[in-house]
DNA sequence: TTGTGTTTTATTGCCTCC
DNA sequence: GGAGGCAATAAAACACAA
């Protein structure tokens, strides 16, 4: 009989595949295989008939579809012929690939199960006519392919959650961007019924507004001290709030502060605003010089709004 | 036919569990 | 310490375009 090798069942040297560093004969000279071969696996190593790799991957292609029971026709000698068994072991040494039935195989028992018990290992490595070791190979090949797959699908459904939240957020960022004009143009409205009111209710020389002005650029300007009196309003980004300081000498000062913004504030703010405006005029002894102001909502960067008298 | 990229089979070394 | 799983990797097998 011919000489023969296989991966499996300690082929001799040669030019047998196998990778990793490997090489030369592999399963019977790796250190690995020697310590990790169960009693089952060195059974089906020891066997010389019907469990030598690759002999039975090939006896696999000669079977028909073998609807259960035994998967595969094996060479045992007896019912084959000595021509196709030699032929068969003839052929150099060599990584094989499974048969698509013997794939098909596999894929449904892994579907069932990903994990493979010993027990099944054994039944499923008879019935296709593998080494044991060959089956354990295949489910371990074939989790790291799930486990791919798998991380493609869950990148795939992170971009998607992300495409989501970005289309989301560039919605909420137009969004924001509209009322805070809104809120811009209410305030304008309000300033402008304020100071029409003002102007309505008192008598003041056109000059006024900008009298007014002066009064409040020269007290900013003169000195900062304490008692403050803190009014707040709220921009539409939660971001800036504006405080009146009254200083000791009842002049003011304004400032910018955290806030989350509404137009009820801008109004509340504007009314308090206004009313301490009339105690500095009652402090003043003009009483007139003092007669309404405008309030500029600050926008992102403005520290304070500015006032007209 | 051949060069090249992809898939499949198998090994190795390390790690964990019992 | 042995068994088994996994990541990394090698190398054969395969697919396919030029």
């Amino acid at each position: 009989m011919a000489a023969r090798s296989f991966l499996y069942g300690g082929a001799s040297g040669g030019d047998c595949g196998g990778g990793g560093g490997g090489g030369g004969s592999v399963l019977l000279t790796n250190k690995r295989v020697h310590s990790s071969l169960n009693p089952v696996d060195s059974f089906f190593l020891s066997r010389s008939s019907s469990f030598q790799g690759s002999r039975s991957m090939v006896s696999f292609e000669d079977r028909g579809n073998g609807s259960g029971g035994q998967f595969f026709r094996t060479f045992d000698g007896d019912d084959n012929g000595d021509d196709e068994y030699d032929e068969y072991f003839h052929q150099p040494e060599k990584k094989r690939r499974l048969t698509a039935d013997q794939v098909r195989f596999l894929e449904k028992s892994f579907e069932s199960d990903n994990k493979l018990e010993p027990d099944r290992k054994i039944k499923l490595a008879k019935d296709l006519g593998l080494q044991p070791r060959q089956v354990a190979i295949w489910f371990q090949n074939r989790r790291a392919r799930w486990k791919t797959k798998q991380l493609e699908r869950d990148y795939d459904d992170l971009q998607e959650s992300y495409n989501k939240l970005k289309a989301n957020y560039d919605d909420l960022v137009k969004e924001k961007e509209k009322l805070k004009s809104e809120v811009h143009e209410l305030s304008d409205k309000l300033l402008l019924q304020e100071k029409g009111s003002s102007d309505s209710s008192s008598t003041k020389s056109p000059s006024e507004p900008q009298r007014c002005r002066q009064i409040l650029d020269q007290d900013v300007s003169k000195n900062i001290e304490t008692n403050v009196d803190r009014l707040s309003t709220k921009s539409m980004g939660g971001v800036h709030t504006i405080s009146l300081l009254e200083r000791g000498d009842s002049s003011y000062v304004f400032e910018q502060d955290q806030s989350d913004g509404s137009v009820d504030e801008v109004e509340n703010f504007s009314k308090i605003f206004l009313h301490s405006v009339d105690e500095l005029k009652m402090e003043n002894s003009d009483p007139n010089s003092v007669n309404s102001c405008f309030l500029g909502l600050p926008g992102d960067d403005q520290a304070f709004g500015l006032w007209s008298y």
